[in-house]
DNA sequence: CGACTTTGACCTGCGC
DNA sequence: GCGCAGGTCAAAGTCG
């Protein structure tokens, strides 16, 4: 299967920080959606990555780029529910917004022994003051599979239907116990091509699987790459690990960030042990 | 037989 | 308070 991909490229000139070339239904579809993130505020926990990057990397989705989307873009149809989304994912006080790296950790529930009792934790939050929500990562994919191959072994435990589009919203969960990292795949309706994946929590492990008929060093290599751009900008990009496969990571907004750490994540990063190694910290791979 | 998907029901938060 | 929508659960079904 042959992946679309639109040519998505830094805008020198323009003020959003990127341009999309070829495909004027993706370039509307995503830029609609930068208003997820929107408003400036709530660093850290959602971000947007773009289909990007050499033909030929995968024969399913190929997944990409880490990136923030620009601020203050008009919403559209598909935009507006993810929007709600992501104010939803904001839900926190405005004041959170300042340390939301660091509340990343502290956010996080404690490893439970099994899947149970992680939900169990889970309903416990329900009741009890807030539900925590574990930074959550977005990637905008152009692809005719829903479930995009990123190295790790996942079930699905609902499906949805999502107002304000024909498509529903899967629910999937990682099949490692310990992990509680969660995904969920939707279809931009404006643009049936484009799958929309939002990763929440921070896989505890290494990838655990082989991809079906795909390559697991692209996953490795993508998650080495955002786990680079994480430990460079964590205040941007907090959830290191969960990346699917892609070889370049863009940021569309330059001005968010030093010279020298966009160069660092344009540049792929070969997969190394060294690499993987930073995929999962050292702590965390210890649990 | 185990792992995974499907699907309807249920729970929760939010806006009106 | 009510209704809606998102998110999750869990039983049943499917597949290898």
């Amino acid at each position: 299967m042959e992946e679309e991909r639109p040519a998505l490229e830094p805008d020198a000139s323009g003020a959003s920080g990127w341009a999309f070339s070829g495909d004027g239904a993706a370039a509307a579809a995503i830029a609609s959606l930068e208003d997820l993130c929107g408003g400036g505020d709530g660093e850290g926990e959602i971000g947007w990555g773009l289909p990007l990057g050499p033909p030929g990397v995968g024969e399913e989705g190929v997944f990409p780029p880490l990136l923030r989307a620009p601020e203050s873009s008009p919403g559209s149809a598909p935009a507006a529910a993810a929007a709600k989304a992501a104010r939803e994912e904001r839900s926190d006080p405005p004041a959170a917004s300042g340390d939301a790296a660091s509340s990343v950790s502290s956010e996080e529930p404690p490893p439970e022994s099994d899947d149970k009792a992680a939900d169990t934790a889970n309903k416990t939050c329900k009741k009890g003051i807030k539900r925590t929500r574990q930074p959550r990562f977005a990637f905008m994919t152009k692809s005719e599979v829903d479930h995009l191959e990123d190295g790790y072994r996942w079930r699905k435990y609902g499906q949805k239907a999502v107002k304000n589009s024909p498509f529903p919203r899967s629910y999937y969960r990682c099949t490692n116990s310990k992990c509680t990292v969660k995904k969920r795949v939707e279809r931009s309706s404006e643009d049936p091509s484009i799958v929309i994946t939002t990763y929440e929590g921070q896989h505890c492990h290494h990838t655990v699987s082989y991809p079906r008929g795909g390559s697991h060093l692209h996953a490795a290599a993508a998650l080495a790459a955002a786990q680079q751009l994480a430990l460079s900008a964590p205040q941007l990009y907090a959830p290191p690990s969960p990346f699917p496969q892609s070889p370049s990571l863009i940021h569309p907004q330059q001005q968010q960030r030093p010279p020298a750490l966009l160069d660092r994540t344009l540049a792929l990063p070969a997969v190394d042990e060294g690499l993987l190694g930073d995929v999962v910290s050292p702590a965390t791979r210890n649990r």
